[in-house]
DNA sequence: CTTCATCGTCGAACCGCTTCGACAAAAAGG
DNA sequence: CCTTTTTGTCGAAGCGGTTCGACGATGAAG
């Protein structure tokens, strides 16, 4: 493997005006400029990533914290992380995906050991324990979905209470009065998933305010428990003429449940719901349903990371961003 | 930071010292290691991944390469994604994931600049623009997919062939004597997803030889064609009483076509397929299946990976392993 | 024709860790 | 009791870069 200093004797300069050369901080004559650059092609050099991170004090990767519980719908997950890895890529960073079980000892780990420039984190839930590490941490952090304590992170997500709010208006305006809520599983409440109870929280109240009805239900996470939900919660509802869907899950397999039911979308009834476009056409969903907009997420906390990292102290405070929801008509509302 | 010139300032005793104690190369005495790991407790201190990547020449960390091509289905993806991940980190070795439209040119860029220890290449194809670049690099590399040449790599795939001829075999030996065959959709074939054709080349010659029928189709990848496309090969083929689907976007979508048609299963039409238990899962899909194992892919081409970063020659002339097909019997054929 | 910037280059120090050879002290062997 | 071996520790060199200060050469200003 060539080294800086291959390359330096091979073009009959100093290491250091190799790296001047490289990195453009200081002016280099053109002549030498030249016999640089061919004798980096002669060798074949490129710079040792681990070695330039030492002198530097930059990695040049981020680290991106994906959890994969138990019984969870991961589909979607997809998006988040593919977003995060195109936004970084383009910002000149590598990402370094990690999945561990203990995902605060996993912050820890590629914080202090310096592996990574920032963490984003994924899924974040109310109370999660990856918080508390990344805030310690000499790194910034950019947070994908609301914890409890913000302090000290940039938070993105999506404005759930603005997206329940949006449906029900929408129902409401189409004449709707009993509405059925599907929300995630219990257990997404119970480990702290705060997008469960904001949306849920908010839809109520928007309810409330209107003087209709409005009926939440937990959803479940797997079939065949998801039909055997979805059909009794119609029958417990029979006078419902609207249902939103707040879970990927249940949303995902509702076409199939609603069809073996003979329930007509929207004759029968009318369905709205909360996802992404590609995760709508990845599922052939045909739902009228607020856009989750991963992919800006990602965008979004990569960049403020990004400019975290190149300026800690110019970056300003941190940041609590609920990005605006946006209604895709999809006309599966009366 | 702490660095291990602190903790042996604060120990009182050298940095090499630490060094050993830290990894045992060199038997410590007792008091001395008590000393030292008390001033790492004190200090809080923790190796510098990078500095050690440099001293040592690893980086306890591998690639892993996954691409997404426009209008591809890739929930199936994640589940390779996550056992490669997970098998890493079990042996110790974190994650750099990469997504750049421009794979060649990231192995190169990740290889080269010495970023990672080995690396894993998914979903790979038959003239993958990625081998070539990874075959030239310092480090191991292992596949999953296989590519026209697998000089020099380790290959591991499911046994597409044999797979084909398990459910045509199965099919068969139940009296079915036509049948239907969704292959992946064209664009993968002309990709050079190898897959495909290893699985219909095998699956038409297995039905040559028992004398039936077998019509292969190309599937869709997205909604509505998909739909379109079941509803006129199943138009076109109405005698045919059995239907072998090896494509995600196709069978993910299957059930709601075949009942929007009023097709039910096995009663009128005989339906076997090819995914993984969690594919299944996720999509509620009840249909008889060979299973694809992302799981044991991942895992296999991992440890193999490692144990040639251990040992570059120990490890032997390299492999091609197909993993064998196993079925799953979900009564969707009679 | 000095004086002073500016330009282009070099040497040395440093980033934080590992590892090799050396060596004194302690333990084992004859 | 004197070798010989083993044990525990240290100093220095090296991994492959970056960056700072110094310095001679060149050009502009007075």
């Amino acid at each position: 493997m060539a080294t800086i200093g291959d390359v330096a004797r091979v073009a009959g300069v100093s290491r250091s005006t190799v790296s001047y050369a490289l990195s453009g901080k200081r002016s280099i004559s053109g002549d030498t400029q030249r016999r640089i650059q061919a004798a980096i092609a002669e060798l074949g050099f490129t710079v040792n990533a681990g070695a330039r991170a030492l002198a530097t004090a930059q990695t040049m990767s981020i680290g991106l914290l994906s959890q994969f519980h138990q019984d969870e719908f991961a589909p979607a997950m997809l998006q988040y992380i593919r977003s995060v890895c195109d936004a970084a890529r383009q910002l000149g960073y590598d990402v370094l995906f990690v999945t561990d079980g203990d995902g605060a000892g996993a912050v820890k780990r590629i914080t202090s050991s310096n592996q990574v420039d920032g963490v984003v984190l994924l899924d974040v839930t109310h109370a999660d324990p990856r918080v508390a590490p990344l805030r310690a941490a000499r790194q910034p952090g950019a947070l994908i979905g609301l914890p409890s304590d913000t302090a000290g992170l940039d938070v993105f997500d999506l404005d759930f209470g603005e997206s329940a709010r949006m449906l029900v208006d929408h129902l409401y305006g189409l004449g709707h009065r009993e509405i059925i809520l599907i929300s995630p599983p219990e257990h997404v409440f119970e480990r702290g998933g705060a997008y469960g109870w904001r949306f849920r929280d908010a839809a109520i109240e928007r309810a409330g305010r209107y003087g209709i009805r409005i009926h939440p239900h937990f959803g479940e996470s797997q079939q065949p428990a998801i039909g055997v939900n979805i059909n009794a919660v119609l029958d417990a509802r029979k006078s419902a003429t609207a249902m939103i869907v707040h879970n990927d899950a249940t949303v995902a397999a509702l076409p199939i449940v609603l069809q073996a039911r003979g329930v007509r979308v929207p004759d029968d009834l009318s369905v709205a719901s909360l996802y992404s476009r590609d995760f709508g056409r990845i599922f052939s969903l045909p739902y009228t349903a607020v856009e989750s907009s991963p992919d800006k997420l990602g965008r979004l906390a990569v960049q403020q990371l990004v400019r975290r990292i190149l300026d800690p102290d110019q970056a300003g405070p941190t940041v609590v961003k609920f990005i605006a929801p946006e209604l895709m008509d999809r006309g599966s509302t009366t």
